[in-house]
DNA sequence: GTTGAAATCATAAAGAC
DNA sequence: GTCTTTATGATTTCAAC
């Protein structure tokens, strides 16, 4: 990983779907130098997928929430995650230190569908309580953050 | 929007890299109907981007923190996310109901630089208060939800 | 929507630094 | 080892239908 790969990176991580010809022009390589490196990087786990971004709503999706899970005494972290990740309404599920032992990110259609999606989750074995705090609007999500990728670093 | 342009948005989803042929062999249209369609799906705001994902410790981002942010009586909410949007380590930023005004995931490399940003966080005019969750593992993020974009939606 | 054609690209093999 | 060049097939992209 020289400042090649961390300018590859950040130009993929800005548009995912450049030609290796149009990053080998942006990093002074060939496409061919270009391409082995990136499946260089995919096959380290460096970069793990490509992804299109869409607009929540523009699919049916207009309301985000994020929820604390609170465990109960006896609960299975491991369990409890497997769950989470069956609920397909539950986009990020992040294990996290303090009170709560999960903060899921969910998007739903309304909010009828995220009570009932608060239903869903309050019936895993190992969840005890949940706290919602509604989404009002996203500034911005998932933005590349340059400070371990840039061509300097 | 019809179920076509919905399998091509899972498929893109999926694999941001899939070419147009690719997506056309599995919608079972030609190359050219496909890109015409993205093309569309760009154009109206439906597909916003593309964007490798990176696995963060391989770029020297192992910290992550979600961190709600308690405003002062006087604060402009709109000021406050300019000046969230100006720290690169926060990733994604949602304003949200509730005592907080708004929730940050923020990605750094250590705890200490962890600290520095909590600093730059409460130096922000109108944050009061922060309240800071470490992230010890990611479950999953960024999944693709199929319930707004299934073939048969 | 499709097909067809030209430009561009992906991809592997070859050899040069 | 990594890069460039080269070469071939696939893909993109824009016509015209």
């Amino acid at each position: 990983m020289d400042a090649l790969d961390r300018q590859i990176i950040a130009a993929l991580r800005e548009n995912g779907r450049a030609t290796y010809a149009d990053l080998g022009r942006k990093v002074g390589l060939s496409a061919s130098a270009v391409h082995e490196r990136v499946g260089k990087l995919e096959a380290t786990g460096v970069i793990t997928g490509y992804h299109a971004v869409v607009d929540p709503s523009s699919v049916g999706l207009g309301v985000t929430a994020l929820i604390s899970i609170h465990p109960t005494d006896t609960a299975d972290d491991d369990e409890v995650a497997v769950a989470l990740g069956e609920l397909v309404e539950v986009e990020s599920c992040y294990r996290v230190a303090g009170d709560e032992s999960f903060i899921v990110k969910v998007r739903v259609a309304t909010v009828d569908e995220l009570e009932r999606t608060l239903g869903r989750l309050r019936r895993i074995q190992g969840v005890a309580r949940t706290r919602t705090t509604v989404v009002l609007s996203t500034r911005f999500e998932g933005r590349p953050n340059t400070a371990g990728v840039g061509p300097d670093a």
